[in-house]
DNA sequence: CTGTATCCTCCAAGATACTG
DNA sequence: CAGTATCTTGGAGGATACAG
């Protein structure tokens, strides 16, 4: 009987960080459609527009914790009424490769797992 | 000033269904320890020695979750006590290549996150 | 050894309303 | 247009105890 090899991980591997911040309901998406975006930029209203269902709150919280984690810039127009536009930095950017690669999975194969849970769960 | 390309994508798309799975708190690194130990079967017990800080209740719910979506087997031996054998199904399996490239940028990037937000906001 | 049940806490996120 | 403040709630997840 082999000694698993798996190592110790704690709850504060990079990893779980990582989770904790594209995991919130929001976030990826926001990436998606500023990758999709860029190199343009993104104003609050059209990531509102791209993204239905997201709240004005949620929306405006998680763009500045992306802008607080460098993972987005944000350019305020000083027009009246305001308008703002964000980008990705490259940092975000570079995020979008892996991101990317969890989403093909997630099209490819999450209705097997849908199927699963319905066949083994009604 | 172009119109964004940002098409709708609703909280219902794959990439959040999935995020909603592998965004819990173990799971992500339930299913790294079992893919270290591929092929090899890792009992429950060496699961919690692998993931320090994980609760008892926690580790059966998400395992009892990870094989309903059919991402692990679940063997029993009927000895007394019971020892029980969680591997990676091939669907679960596939799943680590996306999810090792995660990794692979959270490991390189993280702290540049940490970093920035030290930065911006102390 | 593995799993379940109970209780409790905390926070992500929605609704709503107000501001410059 | 964009952002903030307040209130509220559902559910994730911890602690603990018990069971087969």
């Amino acid at each position: 009987m082999p000694t698993p090899r798996g190592d110790a991980m704690s709850p504060q591997c990079p990893t779980r960080q990582l989770l904790d911040r594209i995991g919130t309901k929001w976030t990826s998406l926001i990436i998606k459609v500023l990758a999709e975006n860029h190199p343009t930029e993104t104003r609050f209203t059209d990531l509102r527009r791209a993204i239905p269902g997201i709240s004005h709150k949620m929306l405006s919280a998680t763009l500045h914790s992306l802008t607080a984690d460098g993972l987005t810039t944000r350019r305020v127009e000083p027009t009246i009424p305001p308008k703002v536009h964000y980008s990705l930095t490259p940092l975000g950017l570079s995020l979008e490769t892996p991101l990317a690669a969890l989403r093909t999975w997630a099209e490819t194969h999450m209705h097997e797992i849908d199927t699963h849970r319905r066949y083994t769960s009604p």
